[in-house]
DNA sequence: CTGAGATCCTGGGGGC
DNA sequence: TGCCCCCAGGATCTCA
């Protein structure tokens, strides 16, 4: 399921391909998929309009339009935004939404799953008003962390999982950086120690910059826009990897369900 | 505030 | 081998 780490390379190699194009057709295949501002035609409103910048808001790629308005896509699970050259004629399977641009590159939205969705924005819309922090940026200080959790009386997983309190942290990354901060995955958010807040605060920042250079993490659907796989799978210390040794104590992972969510982790050394 | 359950989907895994 | 059943999972909504 593409998170942070991966939104961010997808998002990469988008604005290398196609910033500064011109979309020439759209093509919808499936309706759902594709969501305009009532009364607004998804196709028609777009052909013509240029890519000026393409970024990531939390797990949202972001394509700002040179007229104002804007594409924010969520992949959910299995969603894929791939780009082909004028070169290809196969259709990427399970492809619902397509912006030809007038140099013949497509940009597929394609989505097995049909959980994922393609958005037009009016320009100025305050979409991602109720987002969570950007755990990269600048603001998401250690000290910022720790005052977050302050008398949130949830678990911890689940909180490191709400995108209105931290943006672009999902299943992977949670279960990974618990594990590598030594915390238990079920730890009421405000029982946690300050020291042991500063460690989970580093191991956000530590393991989602790692897999953001590793180019994401593939373990089911994955892959970014060029149609290639990550590789932060091979570092994954607890995610999917039931009974396999704990890197650092040894004992199995364990998997337990937090939050209607698979949730591993190791019972040495994680408290 | 907090959590549980339902919803949306379909490929694929498990069980027989 | 083949078939059926059921589950995973992010965001969102309802309900307790």
């Amino acid at each position: 399921m593409p998170e942070l780490p991966e939104v961010e390379t997808i998002a990469r190699g988008l604005a290398h391909a196609v910033t500064g194009k011109t979309i020439e057709t759209v093509t919808v295949s499936m309706r759902k998929i594709a969501v305009a501002p009532d009364g607004v035609p998804f196709e028609a409103a777009l052909a013509g309009d240029t890519v000026a910048l393409v970024g990531r808001r939390g797990k949202y790629v972001t394509i700002d339009l040179a007229t104002g308005r804007r594409l924010v896509v969520h992949l959910r699970m299995t969603g894929r935004l791939i780009v082909q050259g004028a070169g290809y004629a196969e259709p990427y399977p399970y492809t619902h939404v397509v912006l030809a641009f007038t140099d013949g590159t497509r940009l597929s939205f394609a989505d097995v799953r049909q959980f994922g969705r393609i958005r037009l924005l009016a320009a100025g819309d305050p979409w991602d008003a109720d987002g969570g922090v950007e755990p990269l940026s600048e603001g998401f200080t250690s000290e910022a962390f720790v005052s977050m959790l302050d008398g949130r009386r949830t678990r911890i997983k689940a909180f490191l999982l709400d995108q209105s309190r931290i943006a672009g942290v999902g299943n992977i990354y949670a279960c990974e950086a618990l594990w590598e901060a030594g915390i238990r995955p079920s730890r009421p958010a405000h029982t946690i120690s300050k020291p042991a807040r500063r460690r989970l605060h580093g191991a956000i920042r530590n393991v989602l910059t790692r897999s953001i250079e590793a180019r994401g993490t593939s373990v089911d659907d994955y892959v970014d826009a060029e149609g290639l796989k990550g590789g932060f799978q091979n570092q994954l210390a607890v995610y999917g990897r039931l009974g396999e040794p704990c890197p650092r104590c040894g004992r199995p992972i364990v998997r337990t369900v937090l939050g209607q969510r698979g949730t591993w982790w190791c019972r040495g050394c994680q408290k």
